[in-house]
DNA sequence: CTCTTGCA
DNA sequence: TGCAAGAGT
């Protein structure tokens, strides 16, 4: 879900046009379940091959990637690695609900209530080993290149554009701010209009606000994170005033708060985190005969699609990496 | 989510 | 050219 920061962070809107020519890192798992919850069929059931094989996030993968390889951007993919012993009560959480949407999926599709049927099939969409091994196989057969995480693949995008292998990260949470990242992209999308990209930059961020990125952590904690509950009664606004009159330690102590957690492991999860700095970078073209016997021979898309998408990627300039992302912006 | 189609 | 609706697998 990501931190709840929307109440005091103001987005900046660009346009493709400003992100023509950049290297972009998307979050790899925040892509595939947007693409897992939302292609889907009116009833909720997912694309599918002949064989029962989702298909759904293949499609997303394909028809995105292709179309904003098309606008002059070059992406790379960043996937989790292990989560941190403090996700524990996040993951659990989730495989709750996703049981539970899934149960009440498949009652309405018996009552025959689309509508309900879909938000709970929206709902209950699950990262697989398959859904991740394919996602990667197909990358590769794009020459799309992408990077595996130790941990968090949001800290993993967020040092590699400190690192200036990636000139943003694209996610549509706000993690990535708590991990460094010095420039954030949402709603990288080609649908709706062409120019409502959100667009952030950590500095102008922490200067608005008047904080250091310590303290953004520390507003985080206190809000709720994916490794912390939180603090009962504590949103952005309030966290915000905590960190700039007082301190969370102050805080903590003053109101007798139980906090059960180790602060200090809890902010290295986003100030220290393990990176996977053994990465290499690489843009190649497109595979056509492998494109074609992985998307349309095994899993049945439309061969005439999948050329098109083809000819879109066709743009993507296969040498290293830009001077924009080093010195642009 | 993205693509295609059809119609204003 | 823009939007709504339906299909994609």
């Amino acid at each position: 879900m990501g931190v709840k920061f929307k109440d005091i962070i103001e987005p900046e809107i660009i346009n493709f046009k400003d992100l023509n020519g950049r290297t972009i890192a998307i979050d790899a798992a925040n892509s595939l379940y947007q693409f897992l919850s939302s292609i889907r069929q009116a009833d909720g059931t997912p694309l599918m091959d002949k064989n029962g094989n989702i298909t759904s996030h293949l499609s997303g993968i394909l028809y995105r990637t292709s179309n904003i390889v098309e606008k002059g951007i070059k992406p790379i993919y960043v996937f989790d690695g292990e989560p941190s012993e403090y996700k524990e009560n996040t993951i659990n959480e989730r495989r709750e609900i996703r049981q539970d949407a899934e149960k009440k999926w498949k009652e309405a599709l018996k009552k025959g209530d689309e509508q309900t049927a879909m938000k709970f099939a929206k709902r209950s969409s699950r990262m697989s080993p398959y859904i991740l091994e394919s996602a990667k196989e197909l990358l590769e057969i794009m020459g799309i290149p992408y990077v595996q995480s130790f941990g968090e693949g949001e800290a993993q995008a967020s040092y590699m554009v400190l690192n200036g292998d990636a000139w943003a990260v694209a996610s549509q949470d706000y993690d990535c701010l708590l991990f460094g990242a010095k420039k954030i992209i949402r709603n990288l999308t080609i649908s709706g209009n062409l120019s409502d990209l959100e667009y952030l930059e950590l500095e102008n961020v922490l200067n608005r606000l008047e904080i250091t990125r310590e303290q953004l952590v520390d507003i985080a904690i206190m809000v709720g994170t994916d490794f912390n509950p939180g603090i009962k009664g504590i949103g952005a606004k309030t966290g915000l005033k905590i960190v700039k009159n007082s301190s969370i330690e102050k805080y903590i102590k003053e109101k007798g708060i139980a906090f059960d957690l180790n602060l200090e492991e809890l902010k290295n999860i986003f100030l220290n985190p393990n990176i996977n700095k053994n990465y290499s970078i690489k843009w190649r073209s497109v595979d056509k005969t492998k494109i074609v016997d992985f998307l349309c021979k095994k899993h049945d898309f439309s061969e005439e699609r999948v050329l098109s998408a083809v000819k879109k990627m066709e743009k993507l300039n296969t040498t290293q990496k830009s001077l924009e992302d080093w010195f642009g912006k």
